[in-house]
DNA sequence: TTTGTTATTGCAAAATTTTGCAATAAGGAG
DNA sequence: CTCCTTATTGCAAAATTTTGCAATAACAAA
């Protein structure tokens, strides 16, 4: 899953909001990085190209991106958070407190509940990323 | 709801831990303060008993009572972790990312995708907390 | 009660994350 | 191309959270 920057520069114009460096170099890390990264990784990916950058700047980048909808926020298993791509069909995990390990399922699967909600507590679910987590098959023959 | 401080010390030392003062003062603390507390305000009310605690004891008990499902972990609006009572039954949360107002949700609302997501993933949830994000009535009027 | 094992705590330092504020620079208007 | 407004950054300090290790104290067994 890569970015669009052309695209994601005039959403974020027609917003008010600034196309900077370290917006491009940031977002360029994490696609670069792949799968789910921490603000650290993604400090260190954009370090390697460029020392102009501060480690608040990666912090607060991430934490914009996401409200904008282009990445992803998700609880890690060592409970940080990590980033990664928002898909155009989001997906979500489920995460073995054993082992630590992730499976991602379909949007479809939780849709029926995301309707139930929406309908009975009269609450817009915004379900970009939810976590489960539980046991994985072989976490639990281990027991 | 409140805690079987009898029934909670058996249940540890038959797991081989330990019934300590200060487990027990920081237990005591998550039920006097009620609802969804952090780190930082059971240190203060645990503080204005008594002096003999430490910070990372906090931390550490409050992760290991978790563990222990005596406390339930859930995201707060701001991005940190908050901490409550694990009832018998749990519920969950919907939280607004507007205004930080929190609904509560029956288990049993999502008890179907929870037993199709253990049929068809083989992947045995431990749902004892689940918060989803998104917008409430009132916010949503707003825009 | 006394003793021995080892889970737990306190402490101090490190690591992670947030925040206020002045300086900088993106980008629309002229 | 130049100017202006103000969103964004860098910096430094604060706040939050985790971690290693030696000292302490639960509690099971004798």
């Amino acid at each position: 899953m890569s970015h669009d920057m052309t695209m994601i520069s005039a959403r974020l114009r027609q917003a008010g909001f600034r196309v900077t460096p370290q917006r491009q170099l940031i977002l360029d890390a994490v696609c670069k990085l792949g799968g789910h990264v921490t603000p650290e990784s993604v400090y260190k990916q954009v370090r390697s190209i460029t020392p102009a950058i501060n480690r608040a700047t990666v912090y607060r980048t991430l934490h914009f991106l996401t409200e904008q909808q282009i990445l992803a926020e998700m609880a890690l298993p060592n409970g940080r958070t990590g980033y990664e791509i928002a898909s155009e069909t989001p997906h979500h995990h489920l995460v073995c407190r054993q082992c630590g390990g992730a499976v991602e399922i379909t949007d479809e699967m939780i849709r029926p509940l995301a309707a139930e909600i929406e309908a009975q507590y009269n609450f817009t679910l915004d379900i970009r990323h939810v976590t489960f987590w539980g046991l994985c098959a072989e976490c639990r023959e281990e027991k």
